[in-house]
DNA sequence: GCATGATCATGC
DNA sequence: GCATGATCATGC
């Protein structure tokens, strides 16, 4: 029974201005603190899961009740809060994903995009940001900013096209029976993200015996910190942004169309083509050649940023082999052996296996000329790490952990261990270092991709 | 040719 | 000043 009724948007919208600028501590009475420390005790006071359904009931005092339904029932409206930090670079970044209803495989394969569940629990969404700090409990975080989203309106109509085709490609993985294979890394800017109190809990999936991970649709957080920066901070308009005629092409395809023209190509013609002079001494020649050639203003593209895709350039010997694998950013000794490799409740996934599921690789091919330093491009192609392989990964970073908690660097698994990863130095110089557990210091390190699974992947 | 360690250039 | 991406160098 809802004790404040809210009619409409502007109803919830008038109450949520009150939270701006405050936390909850501030905002309820003591009874209702001394409630909610009771009720929930002082553990789960650092669950962020439990702060949305405290800032419902207790500020709102509303009680949502169906799944199905939003949470202003009358005023349809969802309510979100999530967390965002503060960026030197930024102002202010999405700490996570943002993330929506659960994906329920039995009953989603019978949906279409426009009558789906999805688009009818979350027409209207109302998100509360609240600045995230390591020390505090969540009736301490204060609410900064508040954004109302709206897939059908407020998000541009390319993105929402994109969104769609997104939505389409889980679905029908889910069609395909498979579930257990859904990575976040699969799509642009919604994705299926786990979601479960511990990494062990599967579920059945309709088309398949195998059965899956729960997933829950969410935006990704590059894609939150896109509407941070334009919808809240006023940010400048997307200078980034592609050229294009036609906003429905599919960034996938456009970036390949237009690099497909130059197949083939050597480095001299491609430049003679677009009539520009690169340094070639330039350590990222290649980079800044694949940049022009897709037609990018700056070295930064938003529409693959905003899908969290990274740029790599891959130079192939000119018989077609790979010789340098692809590494990831170095990791910390003394943080690393503290994770877990899956999510559970209170830890977030290791950083390594969330890299491997949220990451997509645009990786453009060049191929060196035999007996000249002219080279050659071949092809563009999009890339994600293929949950097939995750158990494969997930050796590696076991091996790696245990290692490093028994302080044993030089055990450290090599190219030979796994036909998937490795581990490599990776730093400035061999004096480049940092702490271990055991208070000695470490050259920088981090995951590898074998260069032979790479240019496999290629194929 | 490959494994392994080391380093460089750039831009944030 | 340092992370990131992209090699380079050496030795077997």
């Amino acid at each position: 029974m809802d004790s404040i009724r809210y009619i409409s948007k502007d109803d919830v919208t008038r109450r949520a201005r009150d939270l701006l600028g405050h936390n909850l501590r501030e905002l309820l009475n003591d009874k209702d603190i001394d409630d909610i420390e009771k009720k929930i005790g002082h553990y789960n006071l650092r669950r962020k899961g439990y702060l949305g359904e405290l800032v419902e009931k207790y500020f709102f005092q509303i009680t949502p009740g169906n799944i199905s339904e939003a949470d202003f029932r009358e005023a349809k409206v969802e309510l979100k809060t999530t967390p965002i930090k503060e960026s030197a670079k930024r102002k202010f970044v999405a700490k996570e994903r943002l993330v929506f209803s659960m994906i329920n495989y039995e009953n989603i394969i019978h949906e279409t995009w426009e009558d789906s569940s999805f688009l009818k629990k979350n027409s209207s969404v109302l998100i509360l940001f609240y600045l995230w700090k390591e020390i505090e409990t969540i009736i301490d975080y204060k609410f900064k900013f508040m954004h109302f989203l709206d897939f059908k309106n407020s998000i541009p109509d390319e993105d929402l096209a994109q969104i769609k085709r997104d939505w389409e490609y889980i679905v029908n993985k889910i069609r395909e029976g498979k579930a257990h294979l859904l990575s976040e890394g699969d799509t642009f800017y919604l994705g299926a993200c786990t979601k479960s109190a511990n990494s062990f809990i599967v579920r059945d999936q309709p088309l398949s015996k195998i059965k899956a991970k729960p997933r829950a649709f969410s935006l990704k957080q590059q894609y939150v910190n896109f509407l941070i920066n334009n919808r809240l901070l006023s940010g400048q308009d997307s200078t980034n942004k592609l050229e294009k005629n036609d906003v429905n092409v599919p960034v996938e395809k456009l970036i390949t169309d237009r690099l497909s023209k130059f197949q083939n190509k050597t480095d001299i013609d491609i430049q003679n083509d677009i009539d520009i002079r690169l340094n070639k001494k330039n350590k990222s020649y290649k980079r800044m050649l694949a940049l022009k050639m897709i037609g990018a203003k700056s070295n930064k593209i938003e529409e693959l940023q905003k899908a969290n895709i990274t740029l790599r350039v891959i130079t192939l010997e000119h018989t077609g082999t790979l010789r340098e694998s692809i590494s990831f950013p170095s990791f910390d000794y003394t943080q690393i052996i503290d994770e877990a490799w899956g999510e559970s409740g209170y830890e977030r996934m290791s950083t390594f296996h969330e890299q491997l599921e949220t990451n997509k690789f645009l990786f453009v091919v060049f191929q060196k000329e035999k007996n000249s330093n002219l080279i050659r491009f071949k092809k563009a192609q999009f890339w994600n790490f293929p949950m097939n392989d995750i158990l494969e990964a997930k050796r590696v970073w076991e091996y790696s952990v245990r290692c490093i908690g028994n302080g044993d660097y030089k055990d450290l698994p090599g190219i030979r261990f796994s036909n998937v990863a490795h581990v490599r130095p990776h730093g400035r110089n061999a004096n480049d270092k940092i702490k271990t557990p055991q208070g000695t210091y470490e050259v920088k390190r981090s995951f590898w991709l074998n260069a032979k699974y790479i240019e496999r992947a290629l194929k």
